[in-house]
DNA sequence: TCCTAGTCTGTTAGCGCTATCATAAGGCAA
DNA sequence: TTGCCTTATGATAGCGCTAACAGACTAGGA
C-alpha cells in the first residue's frame, strides 16, 4: 500500500521520482508511445501501479492539442430512441480511441445552444448533433468549430458539415400511401406538442401531403405532453374515438403512444385492424411483447449512430475532411394493425 | 462575419487583441470573475462574440485546477431506471456551475474499471457510481480519488464514501411478506441472468429469507438475458407456467418483464389476481397505459439522483466532506394484481 | 501635504503534461 | 579506426489559461 498524502494529487513526477526514470520516458510508457525498454517499461508501470497514478488527460490535452472526445448532443434519454443511437456510436468508437461524451437539450434550442457552447470548450474530436436545426448562434458555432460536425436523424435540409438520417418527410408520405391504399380514409392524427420536434413535425407534413393528393385531410388532431406515453396514447385515443367516433386509423407520432393506443383499442374490443388501423414509429424493440403488433417504420438508430460514429472517426485521420450526407432508408413494417392489401 | 483562419484556433489573445486590453482582463470578463469597468466589459464581450471565441475550459482547468464536471458511472441507459436517475441528477446540477458526464459501465465490472479510469483522468469535482460493488483496482481507485464519491441505488454493504439508495434486501422481503399475506404460497421467479446486478440478486436474496420463514421455496425460476424485456417476460411466463402449472404467484426482477408477464396472463384469460398474482420491482411509468396495474414497488431513482447530486455539490465549499449514507425507502405499490388482504 | 483605501488593469509564474530536439550508448560496415 | 545508423533516455519549451500579486489611478480623510 502506497503512503502518501491525499491531498496532494499524484503526478507524473511522483512516478518518475519512484521508478528512477525521467517524467518522459513515464509518459512514453504510460502511452505505450516511442521506444522504451522492457525492463525500463516493467520498472515504471510497476511503480505508477503501486502509487495508484492516473494520469491528467487535462494536462496531457494541453499539451498534446488532442481530446479524445466525441460530442453527442441529443434532445433526450427518456425516450427509447436515443439511447439506441448511442449504442451504434459506442459499438465503433470502442474500436478506436475516442470515447463520447453525451449532452442532453430537452428539445430546447437555447438549451441545446449552451450544450454546444459546453462542450466545443472541451476541444472535442468531432460532434455528433440531432436534427438540422439550430439557433443562429449555434451554426455560428458549429460552423467555426474546426471539427467534424455530424447531424443525425434527419436529412430534410441543409446540414451543417456532415448528416447521417432518414427523411421524415418521406416516411411520413410512405405512411400515408400505405395507410391510403389499404382503404382507410377517415383519418386522425395523434401527437406530441412539440414545437421543436422538428422531425415528429416533417412525417406529419409529408403525411397531410398524401392525403392531399388522395383529396384528404386529417379528420381530428390530438395533441400531448409529458407524462407516461403509454398511458397519453391511450387518452388522447379515448378523446379522439369520443369525439370523433367514425374515424378508421390513427396516425401516432411514435410508437409508445401508439402502443397505448393500440391497448385501449384491444381492450375495448375494437375490431383491429378491421374496424380501425393504427401506426407509429419508431421501430421500438421494447414493445415487441404486446400481443399484436402496432404498424411502424424503423427509424434506424442503431446504424445512424454506427455511420456517424464512424465518419467521426474517419476523419481524425485525415487532414481536410470532405462533408458527406448519407441517407437511410426506413422500412415499412405493416405488423397487425392494418389491414392488407 | 469575422474574417479569421479556421485552421488556427482562437484564443484569449485574439480577444485580447481585438479588444486592445490584457488578456487577464478579457479572462476575467469571461468568467464574471473581479472588478472590470462597465466600458471594458462591454468592449470584450463585442470582441468575443464578433470573433466566435469559446474559452477552452481544458486550459482553464488545468490553470485553475478546478473541473466542473461530475462523473456518473451507471450500468446502462436502455432500460427505464437510470435515465431517471439522470433526471434527478441534472435537475439539482443545472442549478450549480456543475455538469453532469455519463460514463456506462453494460454490468461489467473490467468495463467499470475503465470507466472509472477515464473519468478520474479527468479529475471531475465528484463520482457518481451505481452500485457498492466494484473491482479491487475500482475500490482503489476510488478511494485515492481524492473528490467526494457517492455510491448509489443500494445501500446494503459498505460505501467507499458516501451512499444514497434503498435496502434491495429489504425490498425483496417487503413484497415477500406482502405476497405470504395474501396468501399466495407457490411462488415463481422470473428474473435477469446477470451475476452482476446485485441489486437484483439482493431483492431475491431477501424475498427467499422472508419465504424460508413461512416454510416456503420458490417453486419454480426462470431467468433470461438480452432481447426485448416485454417479450421476454411474456416468454418466460409461458415457460414457467408450462412447467408448473399450479404456480399461484410469479415475482419479477424488473417491472418490464413483470408487463410482458401481465400481459400474456390477460391474453390467456388468467383470473389475476385472484388465482394468479404477479409483481415487478422499479414503479416504471412507462408502463401506466396497461389496463391492470402491476404490483411493483417504486425504486426512488429520481430521489436518489437529486440527493446524490446534492451531496456532490455540497460537498464543492466545504473542505474536508464528512461520509453520508442515506437510506431511502420504497413504498410497495399493491396495483391490481396482489389479492387484496 | 501625506496616507490610506478602493477600483481597475497588467505582469509573472506556473498548472501537468507532451512535442521536439539533443544526447548517450551500442552495433556494424568500410 | 571512423562514420553513421539505431535504440533508449533526458532537457527544454511550450499548450492556453488563471492565481496571485503588483502597479496605476482616483477619491477622500487628517
Amino acid at each position: 500500500m502506497p503512503s502518501y498524502d491525499p491531498r496532494r494529487p499524484l503526478t507524473l513526477r511522483d512516478v518518475s521520482e519512484a521508478s528512477g526514470v525521467s517524467e518522459m520516458t513515464v509518459s512514453r510508457v504510460l502511452r505505450n508511445r516511442g521506444d522504451v525498454s522492457v525492463a525500463t517499461r516493467e520498472k515504471v508501470l510497476k511503480a505508477a501501479r503501486s502509487l495508484g497514478y492516473v494520469p491528467n488527460k487535462i494536462a496531457g490535452a494541453l499539451a498534446s492539442q488532442r481530446v479524445n472526445l466525441v460530442g453527442v448532443i441529443i434532445p433526450s434519454l427518456s425516450n427509447m430512441v436515443f439511447p439506441e443511437v448511442m449504442t451504434g456510436i459506442s459499438e465503433v468508437l470502442d474500436g478506436t480511441d475516442l470515447q463520447p461524451v453525451v449532452g442532453v437539450t430537452n428539445y430546447s434550442p437555447d438549451r441545446e445552444e449552451k450544450v454546444i457552447y459546453e462542450m466545443l470548450s472541451w476541444r472535442p474530436s468531432g460532434l455528433i448533433i440531432a436534427g438540422l436545426e439550430h439557433t443562429a448562434a449555434s451554426h455560428a458555432m458549429l460552423a467555426q468549430a474546426g471539427v467534424p460536425i455530424v447531424e443525425i436523424m434527419d436529412i430534410d435540409g441543409t446540414p451543417q458539415d456532415s448528416a447521417v438520417g432518414i427523411s421524415h418527410r418521406r416516411a411520413g408520405r410512405q405512411m400515408a400511401s400505405a395507410i391510403v391504399a389499404a382503404g382507410y380514409r377517415k383519418i386522425a392524427f395523434l401527437g406530441t406538442q412539440m414545437p421543436n420536434d422538428h422531425r415528429a413535425r416533417k412525417r406529419l407534413e409529408g403525411f397531410e401531403e398524401v392525403l392531399a393528393t388522395h383529396g384528404l385531410t386529417l379528420m381530428d388532431q390530438e395533441f400531448y405532453s409529458g407524462g407516461s406515453a403509454l398511458l397519453k396514447g391511450r387518452e388522447m385515443t379515448e378523446a379522439v374515438l369520443s369525439r370523433s367516433p367514425d374515424v378508421d386509423f390513427l396516425y401516432y407520432s411514435n410508437d409508445m403512444i401508439g402502443a397505448g393506443g393500440l391497448l385501449y383499442c384491444l381492450d375495448k374490443g375494437l375490431d383491429v385492424p378491421g374496424k380501425i388501423g393504427l401506426a407509429g414509429f419508431n421501430g421500438v424493440e421494447l414493445l415487441d411483447g404486446i400481443s399484436r403488433k402496432l404498424a411502424t417504420m424503423d427509424a434506424c438508430r442503431l446504424e445512424i449512430g454506427r455511420r456517424a460514429a464512424q465518419m467521426i472517426s474517419g476523419k481524425q485521420t485525415l487532414g481536410k475532411p470532405a462533408p458527406e450526407v448519407i441517407e437511410l432508408f426506413p422500412v415499412l413494417q405493416p405488423g397487425d394493425t392494418i389491414r392488407k392489401g
